[in-house]
DNA sequence: TGGGTTTGCTACATATTCCGTAGCAACGAG
DNA sequence: CTCGTTGCTACGGAATATGTAGCAAACCCA
């Protein structure tokens, strides 16, 4: 298995990001983790995918130290992964607009 | 052809939202269309996706009013889409300090 | 007029990814 | 010893992405 940065061979920061958040539902499972704790099974159902895909974007949301598993509280935001959080946090005003604007 | 809301059943404006970016490309077409207009084949060039992809997810931006085709500059993002792209420019510089906490 | 280039975009077969269902092993409570 | 919950995995079929090739229309320059 070839382990290569997908869509980008530079390897910056930004398109490494990019390429990590731009893949299905890694932005809604942060989205979900907003607030509180989530177990797994939680979590498969608010966002509504399988487990497969899930338990996926879950290591990889932990190797990318945006998310921890703690055995006692479930799946949670590490402080790196509340700090992307909250640069995401405008997107939830800004959508409404949006809504609006291409309904 | 089926079109739903991939992922929620609600429809709620940042469930779609986070549907469209969290898509393979977009938050990138959107990314590399931040300085200046790009033609198709620039776009395709600049992120190393197959030009069936490319088209796909453009159709998909143009639908949701975030990126237009002007004839004579090329593709590039509407006053929504720069609003957009504007709420995301913080993840560049966030971005170089995550890398070197995960590296 | 007649190339040659660039434009956005599509066809098609292959490869990869995702989904839904079922189920595993470990653990704790009763 | 059973029951529920935990995180997680196997598997087959469906959906999506890839890579290559090429189309028609518009443009440039002679």
């Amino acid at each position: 298995m070839v382990r290569r940065v997908r869509g980008s061979t530079t390897g910056r920061p930004i398109m490494v990001l990019l390429d990590l958040l731009g893949r299905r539902w890694t932005l809604r499972i942060v989205w979900e983790l907003r607030d509180e704790p989530r177990r797994f099974r939680e979590l498969q159902d608010l966002i509504g995918a399988s487990p497969t895909i899930v338990n996926t974007r879950l290591a990889e949301l932990r190797a990318a130290k945006l998310v921890e598993l703690d055995e006692t509280a479930g799946y949670r935001l590490t402080a790196l992964g509340n700090e992307l959080l909250r640069l995401f946090l405008p997107l939830h005003v800004w959508s409404e607009k949006w809504a609006k604007a291409t309904a």
